[in-house]
DNA sequence: ATAGTTACTGACAGCGTTGTTCGTAGCGCC
DNA sequence: GGCGCTACGAACAACGCTGTCAGTAACTAT
């Protein structure tokens, strides 16, 4: 299917070079195939790329839910979810696809609720270990909540120069060690730990 | 100084549009000159993003510095730190401008090092604390000051997208909430408490 | 067979953007 | 006054990119 080539390769495309890079040339080139052709499939650029970003944070959303739903919230298993997400934002690009996005204006993920969702899942896991449901649990478990996912999400993206501002050389591995030291801190701070 | 207003709006445009949406016209236009004037002062837009973005680099440099400065890291300075800072990667727009370059393969702080000074200053407050200096107090407290500069960085670009996410509806306070709760944790994890 | 529909190409038009060129006005200097 | 220099503008050149158009090949349906 060559719509689903054209996707593929505009994706690659925009993850890289940012909605403005993307040249409807170079796509086509990607594929094998003529500019007036993706022109033929999807109508206008703005067209491909809104088609691309919405399959894209389908596809994200599903892959994200998916990690979610194998690894459950509690003990050092937050380590596990942590390392399984890690590579969705990063290399897979979806990190990158949502700053684009939201520097460009375009609010990506509106309606979907992931965030709102996680923090309910990990309400539940609370409530299971006795804790009270009360304004605050809610409020530190939100303040959790956003401090993974600006974590998991900038990193993926500014890793490599925060690494080398610091004089760190083993990017990739201290970027687990780090993800494993924030998913202990809130594991901790939650009092979801194994005990 | 035309120059200077140039670089102003150049600037502004770069914070809203990034970098591929700059239209030297429309940068004339805010300036109230023609583009060709623009060409003039500074030969091409590449060199007037390049000259742009040395300014800014070297005015977030001056502002985060000082800040640092004026606040020492411990107790719950380390929260007026953080206050004093997300005006500056927020409204000022540095966060955006450190998003777009990364984005777009620029790495803004090459050879800075400013995380690694931070580090380091908060090593010494903790070694003043009476903690000894072991291969495991270093990795924490960088990861402290990655955790932090992610946090702050992060949510300077995403925090409307995600509070909206969560339903939250009071988004300015809700950030200084956060940022309290996180200035809270680190000081504590780091042992930098009043106590 | 033929007509219609879809996938696709090449050429071209139109437009916006950068950068160049030429001309002009002001200003200090000798 | 004449000369050089800088700041500026108007017009134009050059180019790349999107989108259109006409035409072809293949496949489907009747």
């Amino acid at each position: 299917m060559v719509r689903a080539e054209i996707l593929d390769a505009a994706e690659r495309r925009m993850i890289d070079v940012g909605p403005d890079g993307v040249r409807l040339q170079d796509v086509a080139d990607d594929v094998g195939t003529s500019h007036s052709n993706v022109l033929h499939h999807f109508g206008s650029k703005e067209l491909l790329l809104g088609a691309l970003v919405e399959r894209a944070v389908e596809g994200m959303r599903g892959e994200v839910v998916e990690a979610i739903a194998n690894a459950d919230m509690s003990g050092d298993r937050l380590r596990n979810l942590f390392e399984a997400l890690a590579p969705v934002l990063g290399e897979r690009g979806h990190a990158r696809l949502i700053f684009w996005l939201t520097l460009g204006g375009h609010a990506p993920n509106v309606g979907s609720e992931w965030l709102a969702q996680v923090v309910e899942a990990t309400l539940a896991l609370r409530k299971a270990r006795g804790q009270k449901l009360t304004a605050a649990l809610l409020q530190e478990t939100q303040h959790a909540v956003m401090l993974a996912a600006l974590a998991l999400t900038g990193a993926a993206v500014l890793w490599p120069t925060m690494t080398a501002d610091m004089g760190i050389v083993d990017v990739a591995l201290s970027a687990t060690r780090f993800r494993r030291w924030l998913a202990d801190i809130l594991v901790e701070r939650m009092g979801l730990g194994p005990a």
